[in-house]
DNA sequence: TGAGTTAGAATGGCACCACCCGTC
DNA sequence: GACGGGTGGTGCCATTCTAACTCA
């Protein structure tokens, strides 16, 4: 399998989620996450500290590619209109991580319209960094959302300090010492389950 | 006063920044505040609802420019290393938001390194999207920056719901109908009297 | 009160004392601790971290000496012979740390033969890095001293890593977050007590 | 092989490491232990009891080196910067036993910077008196000295109280009546067989 | 002489509490 | 004004290792 996380915007855990499925999946088989934001987000991450899979150069794709079972490809955070059809047509399906806040989801709107010109379906929207219970925020742009008929995931992700403390040490949330860190990683599981079902 | 307001990544608060500047300077003179994102955040969130300063596109800023008394720039997430030069020379100052995050912190010091190759100084990081108290996110990051010399603000931006409504509703946040929102003001109100001083 | 603090061996607690004891006076006046190692010890403990007196350089001590009540004087690891007799000279107390070893003890009694040279009676052995109870070192080593008849304090220092982790963080013991802290402290002060007697 | 033990620095096993190391290459070849350390820390411990090589005095170190295969040199604690030119100079191999303790790597690092300046690439450090498991300062002590690229070696030195034993009758640690005496033993033979590769 | 026992120190895990934000 | 949830801090228990003592 092959996945694509795509960001429009920064800050939406698109580095996190493509780091966390690569997990999933590497539980599953032999997993490849390549690389492709300008900032080496992913690089660093497994720089800083230790991952269970292998992470790769995009300009290595071709050479690996074959030597995996899966893949994740981490893209730069802004892909320019003509670039998402080549994203698209490269995976089995394509992540676009997406915060409850109204400028992203306005942000949203615009990727979502330009993968409406390629008649691309091989899409879905993750809910991402959504605040705590009493806040509504993840609520209200998952109904927004629908309202839109955008395909998405029926589980989110949680905002937790987990993790940040993950990303400074350059490990899987599984792997820190936090009380939320099970949570975390539960997300990302179902989020895995919901992708191979 | 020119007021350049950039941002190497999304989601750190860049066009809130802005707009929130541009209310700041509207107390003290005429305010222009040019929204040179693709996205047209700054835009949108005018809008949504009502702006006290007037929001204009980057290609009409000749043409504006010399009826203002103070311009505020918002440009796009991540401007290309000869993109800084420019944006440094047009410019009394460059402000870089950045939010307490590993990942944060490790694209700003890419950022950094390149404005030091212009030899720019006029320049100067907030941070922002603070967690509240019981985390020390906010203390660490600072206490790193001024480890590395970066010239920043003694004032940090609170991570408080009232940005998100007042986002959503497209007005400043002092207009918004939350406890909060005077403290959000606040912050902005430091950083204007830190500029200015 | 001037208090010297003489090692003629280095590792056994000769800046920790010299520190904890100037925290001690400083509780009963103004106190100023001379760093007289060549290694500059006590100055970076304070650099590291923060100490509630002042460190001063040796050659400063005689501008700054009338300034304090009390002043507590760290020396060299290894004073020569004739170096011996200044500071005994200097001082209302020598004190020499010495821990419960085979090695510390033979060198420390070629220290006291050269003190009874000058007839120096101004001196006390403290007893420092006391393994913890099952360890009868402790008991053994103020038991030899004894029979040497050595002028010595009753109370003696443990060995306790909240002392490493205070001299890390370069503030007293007293502020380390350890649960041994207290009981470090306590040592010193009943050291404090005893010179006062 | 000429190998000199020289600290910065007392209490952090100095002549234990030399009478040790002396005691593994006396079962390769005849070997003669030199006391430099004006304490005459390594002549006592043989007079206390028994050695199975000959210590000498350093003033007797010309007649006798010829006659041995391997020359073991335990120096005094704080030889002075023009003195390490010539330590270095006089041996194959110099061994700078540090303790893991904040002021001992302290220490250590001036005396690494005066060696550079001499460009002496043959030392290496001996991290000794290792507190037991729980504590992680060995672990702490041994990262920091890695990442300041010092050379060492990969095998430390426990705290064991059948070392204090050994000096104070004066017999190498095998030699002790101690449940950890092999232990200790087996810790200097891993440094011996790591010296010889 | 060797094995089991006990005490103390140091670290790690766990539950409890305080604080703050966001909603009702 | 009250409540729920996340985050950090504190205090308690368990574990591991050393060192000494005891018993066979």
């Amino acid at each position: 399998m092959i996945i694509t996380v795509a960001g429009y915007k920064g800050g939406v855990g698109k580095t996190s989620t493509a780091v966390h499925l690569a997990c999933y999946f590497h539980t599953l088989g032999s997993t490849l996450l390549i690389d492709g934001d300008p900032n080496r987000s992913a690089t660093n991450w497994g720089k800083r500290g230790q991952l269970p899979f292998r992470v790769a150069d995009e300009r290595q794709s071709a050479k690996l590619a074959r030597d995996f079972d899966h893949i994740i490809i981490d893209t730069q955070a802004r892909p320019e209109i003509e670039d998402l059809a080549a994203l698209v047509e490269g995976c089995d399906l394509l992540i676009i991580p997406c915060t409850p806040d109204a400028l992203a989801l306005d942000a949203l709107m615009q990727t979502v319209d330009a993968l409406h010109q390629f008649k691309a379906e091989q899409y879905k929207v993750l809910l991402t960094i959504i605040p705590p219970k009493p806040s509504k925020d993840g609520e209200a742009a998952r109904e927004e959302m629908t309202a839109q008929k955008l395909p998405m995931f029926t589980q989110g992700i949680r905002r937790l300090s987990a993790f940040q403390k993950a990303a400074l040490q350059g490990i899987p949330v599984y792997e820190v010492k936090d009380r939320q860190s099970v949570n975390g990683w539960s997300d990302y599981q179902s989020i895995g389950k919901e992708i191979l079902k």
